[in-house]
DNA sequence: GAACTATTTTGAACACGTTCAGAATTACGG
DNA sequence: CCGTAATTCTGAACGTGTTCAAAATAGTTC
């Protein structure tokens, strides 16, 4: 993520510090690891990481995006064998948690500013807009041809909706210190089922003051 | 907030340098104003600011706890007039933010670190759970008499979950940017109203199955 | 290859939150 | 009052993320 990466050495010199980061990252925590340890590690001295990213948080910044890309065919292949709702919308989930479950701690770093759009971190920036759009197009994508009818209304809502049930499944996870996230995993069959049946049910005729209320709350919030 | 406030010089320095803080907080914002300035603005060196607190961060949190103990009676005498349980719940939120306004920065220093349990300050961690209870505890008290039935399976979560809600109403309007917070206005009344038949749909003998998937999620997030 | 420009890299320096050994002040028993 | 101990306060110093002028290197043109 150089400026412009005008050579092949630049490339491979910024590769090396996103390793680098990384590494540490996994090793000892985002926090613990100094800009100076990554420099360090990469055989560069501390300056040279700023040449390549304009701050720590960058960095991780850097791996969400990389992450999600190398996510896109993991995601398409999951897909592939689930027709239901409820299955897509679970094995999307899954697919990303399991994506990221080496870097957990990294994503904590990510998700530590919360939902402030302000702060370039947090899913919901300016800076993340690019990866947000593409990750509610899937759920956009996993809504046609499931197999429950989406009410007219909801239906362009829903997508963002969906996403943002998502994230929260992924900032429980990020924090849940059960055994093998199992609580994660339990919340995941749970709300999944749920959000399946609720969709269900919203289609129902009488559900339309139901869905009004709902669309205004989505209004709001949007 | 002085380890243990043994003369009373010390305890008023300690009260000027909260009062510095809180002013350089509101004026300038969490982030910008320094403990040098603090100290400074204070009349003591840079040091003493840490003799009382042990982190700015702990600053916030003396902050939100006096904050908190501060509003007790208003929220008892704004529930004096209010019998439903939607203009209960309403009106209690509408209390708090009335008394946060002129320190929505300092809040949104506080709620900064979202809902990460580890970070001292967030509403989740160990250090805020005194509050937390005595904040679940008006819930509590909300559903008692308020004309609306209480299932009996779902009232011993109904507490906890309702202070969840009000927390995401409170980050909403943290970050809400709207002339006025105005959305958070339009939110606070929808969401309330829809909480309030929300609950009271529960209650139809129908909902039985709903209730049930609703409490193994409460109980797996808990 | 020399001269020149653009890119890459360096390492000292800055401001910040925080720590801490000790100085100043206060409290108190004689 | 004096002496001693506890309390309160000081300011230099540490480690952090970050900046930046300048050095080193690479690329380009003649």
């Amino acid at each position: 993520m150089p400026p412009t990466k005008a050579t092949a050495k630049a490339e491979e010199t910024g590769l090396k510090i996103l390793d680098s980061a990384l590494t540490l990252f996994r090793q000892e925590g985002f926090d613990i690891a100094t800009m100076r340890d990554i420099a360090e590690k990469a055989g560069v001295a501390t300056g040279a990481a700023y040449y390549y990213y304009p701050s720590k948080d960058a960095i991780v910044l850097d791996f969400y995006q990389r992450a999600c890309a190398e996510m896109q065919p993991k995601i398409e292949a999951a897909l592939e064998h689930a027709s239901t709702l409820e299955t897509r919308l679970r094995e999307l989930i899954r697919v990303k948690l399991a994506h990221f479950a080496p870097n957990r701690g990294v994503l904590r770093a990510l998700l530590r500013n919360g939902a402030d759009p302000k702060h370039p971190l947090s899913p919901f920036s300016r800076e993340t807009k690019e990866i947000r759009e593409v990750d509610i197009a899937w759920f956009r994508k996993i809504l046609v041809d499931c197999g429950t009818r989406i009410p007219r209304d909801l239906e362009p809502h829903l997508p963002g909706v969906l996403w943002f049930f998502q994230m929260g499944v992924i900032f429980f996870w990020v924090i849940d210190e059960s055994p093998n996230e199992s609580r994660t995993m339990r919340l995941l069959e749970l709300a999944t089922k749920s959000v399946a049946t609720l969709i269900k049910v919203s289609a129902l005729p009488l559900m339309r003051p139901v869905r009004k209320s709902a669309l205004q709350l989505i209004e709001v919030v949007k």
